[in-house]
RNA sequence: GGCCAGGUAGCUCAGUUGGUAGAGCAGCGGACUGAAAAUCCGCGUGUCGGUGGUUCGAUUCCGCCCCUGGCCA
């Protein structure tokens, strides 16, 4: 029998890293970030990415993997978390999964259709037919081409029309077809947990207070570096990422600097909100108020119990 | 002190020739298969500044008062 992956997920701001360091001294865990925004290099601030002196302390992988020129996915999330998670078992160590990026959870644990990678070509060239014709144009044609896949998404949902079509043009088969045999779950053994502040109150204070914290780290002025590298625009993923995006059309001139901080901050919090939602729908993950009293160490018992067994 | 312009949802505002009101943003709920910190769907949450008057009926018209901004003293 393997040793249970634990899990940590969350909101932003619930203090995922805070326990998942905590814990670390107690157990010989490696820590793999689930963290769509922190596998960028130089994208540190913003992502509330784990400093030097956590990452000298505790192993930690998927961070810093990419330029934010680049894109990153799912399904290869998928892959080399499980990869990641078979070397460090080997090690003899435990592996703690530790983000909030629900769909690349989803995506390891249940798995994931082998589908092909964006194509920007493909992807330019759609989107030049919806500037001509218009989304729903398209969302007609997808209709022909994969009703099944047409059905379940709505005319306006411009990225999942484009890519439902970009997979029947690069594969010449349909989304739905390709989807109908995804590979089986990866059956990994998994303790999982998600942190919620409560109330709701609380969790906006805190996004609040940490963007401000963000801000006098100096935020602006690596938003501002990646601005001047001249080869990054508002439609790379990267600069899509919450805080960055609202900073982006400040240094575009677009808004106020107090504007793109209330929206960065308004950002986060529809974030959150879209996290829990996932987290609500699924039955897997045990919820946890980190804000009742002695809620770390009660949860601290509760992965002696997961772990007993496995580890001394 | 006088004159002018305003006071309508959490915010910025529209509107009602008199029949108790609606947009954007925020917020809340939901969906989610290689962009997911993305993308999309649904929901209006209100002493219409206060108080008298006219009226069958006032947020709307009239009087007075309060508050905010501007101009003149």
């Amino acid at each position: 029998m393997k040793t249970p992956v634990l899990i940590l997920t969350g909101p932003t701001g619930s203090g995922k890293s805070d326990w998942a360091m905590r814990l670390a001294q107690q157990w010989p865990v490696e820590i793999i970030s689930v963290d769509s925004a922190q596998v960028f290099r130089g994208m540190d601030i913003g992502t509330a990415k784990p400093g030097a002196a956590a990452r000298a302390a505790v192993p930690h992988h998927l961070l810093d993997i990419l330029d934010p020129a680049q894109a990153y996915s799912a399904g290869q999330f998928a892959r080399d978390a499980a990869a990641l998670i078979e070397q460090i078992r080997a090690r003899g160590r435990i592996p703690l999964l530790v983000g909030g990026t629900m769909l690349y959870l989803k995506a390891l644990r249940q798995g994931i259709a082998k589908l092909p990678r964006g194509s920007l070509a493909v992807r330019e060239a759609i989107d030049a037919m919806a500037a001509l014709q218009g989304w729903p144009a398209l969302h007609a044609r997808l209709v022909r081409l994969d009703p099944v896949a047409a059905h379940r998404i709505h005319p306006n949902d411009a990225q999942r029309i484009q890519r439902a079509l970009e997979v029947c043009e690069l594969t010449g088969e349909t989304l739905s077809q390709l989807q109908a045999h995804s590979p089986a779950a990866l059956q990994e053994p998994a303790a999982a947990w998600a942190l919620v502040p409560e109330p709701r109150r609380v969790l906006h204070e805190r996004i609040a207070m940490r963007f401000n914290q963000m801000m006098t780290q100096g935020f602006l002025e690596e938003v501002r570096g990646l601005y001047a590298r001249g080869n990054l625009s508002a439609e790379h993923a990267s600069m899509r990422a919450v805080g960055y995006r609202q900073l982006w059309e400040h240094c575009d001139g677009r808004i106020t600097l107090a504007e793109a901080v209330e929206r960065g901050m308004a950002a986060t919090r529809q974030l959150a909100k879209r996290q829990l939602t996932w987290l609500r729908g699924d039955r897997t993950i045990r919820i946890v108020d980190s804000q009742l009293p002695g809620a770390y160490e009660s949860w601290s018992l509760e992965v002696g119990v997961a772990l007993r067994g496995f580890i001394r």
